[in-house]
Parts: structure tokens; C-alpha cells; sequence
DNA sequence: GAAGAGGGCGAAATCGTTTGCGAACGTACG
DNA sequence: CGTACGTTCGCAAACGATTTCGCCCTCTTC
């Protein structure tokens, strides 16, 4: 069917040793000048491609690096994605992406896979802390780069957003508008990123010595719906409702301020809402949101790097990197109510 | 690094090939009982994961499926993505995916690459007129499903959206509400999709009698941005604005409403707008899109069954699948303001 | 002009699996 | 009891590339 490295050989008149090595860039110093003109004139002329399986099988590279996202469909993951596949294109290979759907059973399918596959390293942005034990013996046959979500026991690889000080930009913004009543609509613990962004968060009430004005359930996974249900919760305790929110991420914001015109309440000027990961079009939602940018593009191109690196030297000491957010003000953050919170400034330390 | 069968088969005490056999599920009729669980536990022992790559070069497949896809930052993608991977999931085969970026001469490489890896089928959702040759070329190599856009003149399987059918609600709809004066924000003509949206959009009007209110130049990529410069090039003709809008994606009917309020104009009191796709969160955004719907999940699955029945029987006639829109309406769109426009109603023929 | 160095290339092994072929064995049947 | 057949499994050849080894030839150098 394709045209293979002995039809190329047969028709340049050498070994099929010469011509790979011809069309090898680093090997074709080992061949003189004519014959690897002569090779690669035939490779062009019968449309040689090399057949990179049976490359992968000789060498025991593939070129492929797995990347075990969790959803297509969640806009933040595309960013990463673009900063990987930017890194990778510029040495020819190729990412290898599967979705694991929050769920172990099938992110450890993902890795097996992958490994399978022969991928030469996997880049996994989707782990949870329920997954150690799966990453950690699939540490063992390849290398791995933890990205976006961390495994603080371990010792692999890690690029990931400083999430703590994420949650804490939201909180010292909400306090530095005056609000004393804030409440947090949380992703489950057992994800890392969702954890620091709690820990930062209440870093930041406490500094201006706060308490969440109340808690509500984690939540496995972070849609519009969700969003919703846990707002709805908070507004129906019988204490008087929060002046201010923080979502743990934009999809979830959204859903709340959906249960707060339900309420016949309104965004900003009853409760305030922060989201999380400026997602696209999250500047026009209705109120424009107030949320934490990250540098996903770039913590792509830096994972990448990393596999990379891994790749070459698999002995070299995993490092650990951490990336800034950002935080943008647009119109869904307010000061409270007349007569709710503390006049503006007060109680925080910049 | 990895265990072999070889392994497997020394453990078992047996010879590789039987190994071989009694581990895949058709050759295992094959080998007796016995010596299956016995092959059975030494590879579970010894944690046996089959070498994909040297069944691959052995076989000629690689139960691994190409996708190009423009650009995984669209939302609208995601969707089409988990289709197919929710079908080739049942078989164990895997996606590869890689994006094209609207660009030709990334498809092309996109394209040679799925193929140098040995992909066993490959399907482009983001093919460009532009891009026929080198399709074609390598639809001879192996099976290619285009979904989404179509190649109009060529014999290729193909799952599309029925785009005309959806640039024709979106006419209606405007007319129905009794708009005179509709501009079309379009994609390139290069794009099949786009082009069939517009003359979907055209005979909607010409059925109520009518013209674009005023032509704008094609974008090729549909972005905020660029929805906000059409959207204010129209505004900035000398004669007066129209009083509705149909953007050909949902990104750039957000980049259009902003440019009505820079122009201190409000949608949908003023100017109407109808985007397309329904991507997440457009339910959401100042005010909710009226959008046509598209089912892109059913889509993904259909061009991921055909890919795989196309492996099966090379030869079997390509068919053409036309997957139907659905109108969405939200807040977007009203009446035109008064003065403006015929009674709602009026001129159409439902 | 001989010895050594090195460039250029062919021969063959190898990566891990699958599979056509045939050998050995047991069973059934005439 | 011999032939025929079916089951079970080993042997070895693939799949398409890369790479080690070593041969041959040419060029340099004293």
C-alpha cells in the first residue's frame, strides 16, 4: 500500500542501510554528498513517508507524548493543550490526547493506554488525589509530568498554577470592597488545585479576620448546573444571605448568578461573584466577571518542556514549577449592600 | 523496560506464538484451556501490557484514528471530540488528534503526519476548499471521513450539519419578528459550512422579498475580535444600520453586541442578534444568544462509526450524512424598533 | 611506496508481535 | 489395526525501519 524504505533503496540503487541513513539529518554525514541527493530525490519522487511504527518498534521512541486531559468540553483545558502541542511541534512530535471524565477507573485506562501506545512520556493534567498510586507505578515505566493539578506526596514532575495565591487574590478583593460576609462555592479536595485554591481563600479572610459566612459542599465537578445548586443552597439558609461569593471556577460562577436571579437577587449590586480561569467570553457574561487569570498557554509549553527534558535525561531531578495568576476586575464585584460589611480598605494589608 | 510476551511466554512455559494466541480473544479457541489460564496468570503477574507499536507494524493497524480539528480553543469542537471518542472507546481504539489552525499548510502536515504514524483512518472537521488536493491525495493512502465541512466535489464519506437548512432559521426567525434591514456577519467562503449558512441565510430573506441590508467582507477566522470589527464596519456605513445581525459563529455575535455598545447602541432593542453553534455558556452572555443548535455530539459519533466501517470495508460506498440545526431562542432578538421594519409576521411562509 | 586513518557503504541483527505451515498427538471409524 | 481427521502447539518468517560491525577503497603521511 505505502511506498516503504526498500522500494526508495531499490530505487536510488543502495542498501536500504544507506538510505536510511540518506534521510537520516544526523546520520547523512555518514554518506557522501551524491548518493544522498540521489536518495532523496527518490524518496520525493515516489512520496516516501517513513512509516513511523516500525521506526517507533527499532528505537524505542515513538515521538508521541501522552496527554491525559479531563474534558474536551471544559474551556480551560484547550489553552494548556496549545501551549503543549506549540512546544512539541517544533521537534516533530505529535501529542497523544485521551480525556478522563473525573473518573479513576477511566484516567487509569488513559495511562495504561498511552503506555501501550508507547507513548515516550505522558503529560497528566487531570490527577486527583485518588489516583496516586495508579501515577506512581506508571512513574515507574515512563516518564510523567503532573500539570495544572499536583500530587504533593510524590516526587514527579510538576508544572502547576500557584492556586493558593489564586484564592487569595479573590478573597483579599472581596475584603478590600468592604465585604465581611463571603462564601466559597468549592470543587472537591480531592483535587489539588481546588484544595490550595480553598487554603488561599481562607488565607485571605483571615488575614482580615473573617470566617466564611457559610460552607457548603464540595463539588465533584464544576458545571453550570452545580453552580447553581450550591448558591440555591447557601440562599436558602436561614441566615441572612452572603454579600459575596467566590467560585472556584468561571462555569460555576455562571450557574450561580443564574440562582441569584432566580432569588431576585442581583450581581453586583446584592452579592458579588468571583470566578476562576478567565475563560473565553467570561468578559461577556452578564455581569462581566470578575476572575483569576492563569497562564494555561504557557504552563502547556512549560509541561511540554519538561516531558522533554524527562525524556533526555530520565535521571534528572524532578523539578517543581509554579505559575502566577492574575487577577481581573470587571463588573460582577461591588462593595456590599448599604449597611453590610465594613467600609472599603479596612481590615486587609497591602 | 517493559515486559514482553516473551517474558510472558517463558514464564508460561510456553512458546511465544502460543502465548500469542491464547491471549487474543479470537486466536484463543485455538490453544486448550489449560495452557490459556496458563498464559492468563503469567501475564497478569508479570503485568503484561501488549506492545501496540509491534502489533501495529505486524498487523498494519494501529486502532488509533486521526482527527484534525481546527482548534481545540473553539468550544465548539469539544463536542464533536467526545463523539468520537465515545464510539471508538467501545472498541479500544483511540483518537489521535491534532489541530490545523486554519491553516493549509498545517492540515497538510497534519495530515502526512496521522499517516506516517499509521493512523488506520483519519477525519478532518476542519477541510478548506483550499485544501481538496491534498485530501484527496491522501484519501488514496486511507479511509478519511470529512465531518462538520464538506468537500462538495469530491466523492469522500462525509457528516456534516445541514448548514443550510440553518442559515435559513436564522433568516426566518428575523423576519418572522418582522426585520427588514439584516446584515450577515460571514465566515470565509473558503469553508463549506460557512458557505452553505450564507446561502441558507439568502434564501431566507429572498423568501420574504428581501436583500442584505448591507454586504461586509468574510473573516477567516471567527473570533471576537473579528466579530467586533465587522459589526462596526456595518455601523460605520453612511446609510442607516440595520436592525438585526446573524453571525455566523456565537464568538463573533459576542465581539458584534460589543461593538453595538461602543456605538451606544443596546441588542436586542436596537439590533438584533443571531449567532450559531450554542456553545457552552451562551445561554449566559449580555443577553442570552438566540443560536442555532447543532448536534455535534451525535455528529462526532457518526463520523466516528463511519471511519470505522470504512476500515472494514474499504469499498463500501461513502455516503453523505446531514445532521439537522435547531433554532434557539433566547433574548437576543425582538422586534425592530418602531418605524423600522414590517408587522411580525409578515412575508414568510411557515 | 607502505602503513595507518578514515570515509562510504553493504550485510545482517534487531525491536515485539502475529500468523501460515507443519509436526505430533490422540481419537474415531472403517 | 491402519487410515483419516482434529486439536494443540512449536517453528520461523514476516512487518519496516535503524544500527552495529566490518569490509573496501582512497587519501594522507613519513
Amino acid at each position: 500500500m505505502s511506498v516503504t524504505l526498500l522500494e526508495v533503496a531499490r530505487r536510488a540503487n543502495v542498501h536500504p542501510s544507506t538510505a536510511s541513513r540518506a534521510l537520516s539529518p544526523v546520520m547523512s554525514r555518514e554518506v557522501s554528498e551524491a548518493t544522498r541527493l540521489k536518495v532523496l530525490e527518490a524518496a520525493e519522487e515516489l512520496g516516501y513517508r517513513p512509516n513511523v511504527v516500525a521506526r517507533g518498534l527499532r528505537k524505542g521512541r515513538t515521538g508521541t507524548i501522552g496527554v491525559v486531559i479531563n474534558d474536551f468540553q471544559l474551556p480551560y483545558n484547550a489553552a494548556v493543550l496549545r501551549g503543549i502541542e506549540a512546544v512539541l511541534d517544533e521537534t516533530g512530535m505529535m501529542p497523544f490526547v485521551t480525556e478522563s471524565h473525573e473518573d479513576s477507573a477511566r484516567l487509569e485506562r488513559a495511562l495504561e493506554h498511552l503506555h501501550g501506545r508507547r507513548a515516550d512520556a505522558i503529560i497528566v493534567t487531570a490527577v486527583r488525589a485518588a489516583d496516586e498510586a495508579a501515577v506512581v507505578k506508571m512513574a515507574r515505566l515512563l516518564p510523567i509530568v503532573l500539570a495544572v493539578r499536583t500530587l504533593p506526596n510524590t516526587r514527579l514532575a510538576t508544572v502547576a498554577h500557584d492556586d493558593f495565591e489564586g484564592g487569595l487574590l479573590a478573597a483579599r478583593h472581596l475584603v478590600a470592597l468592604g465585604h465581611r460576609d463571603i462564601v466559597e462555592l468549592p470543587g472537591t479536595g480531592d483535587v489539588s488545585s481546588f484544595r490550595q485554591r480553598s487554603a488561599g481563600f481562607h488565607a485571605g479572610l483571615q488575614e482580615a479576620g473573617l470566617e466564611p459566612a457559610s460552607v457548603v459542599q464540595p463539588v465533584h465537578r464544576l458545571t453550570v448546573e452545580n453552580g447553581h445548586a450550591l448558591m440555591r443552597a447557601v440562599l436558602a439558609r436561614a441566615d441572612r444571605p452572603p454579600t459575596a461569593a467566590f467560585a472556584h471556577n468561571d462555569v460555576m460562577a455562571a450557574g450561580a448568578i443564574d440562582a441569584l436571579s432566580d432569588a431576585g437577587l442581583s450581581c453586583p449590586r446584592d452579592i458579588s461573584v468571583v470566578g476562576y480561569d478567565d475563560i473565553l467570553l467570561a468578559d461577556h457574561l452578564a455581569p462581566p466577571l470578575t476572575t483569576v487569570r492563569l497562564p494555561s498557554f504557557h504552563l502547556g509549553q512549560l509541561a511540554a518542556q519538561l516531558a522533554r527534558t524527562l525524556l533526555d535525561q530520565p535521571d534528572a531531578p524532578a523539578p517543581r514549577v509554579s505559575l502566577p495568576p492574575e487577577l481581573v476586575v470587571r463588573a460582577s464585584c461591588a462593595p456590599p449592600p448599604k449597611g453590610r460589611g465594613s467600609s472599603p480598605g479596612v481590615g486587609h494589608g497591602h
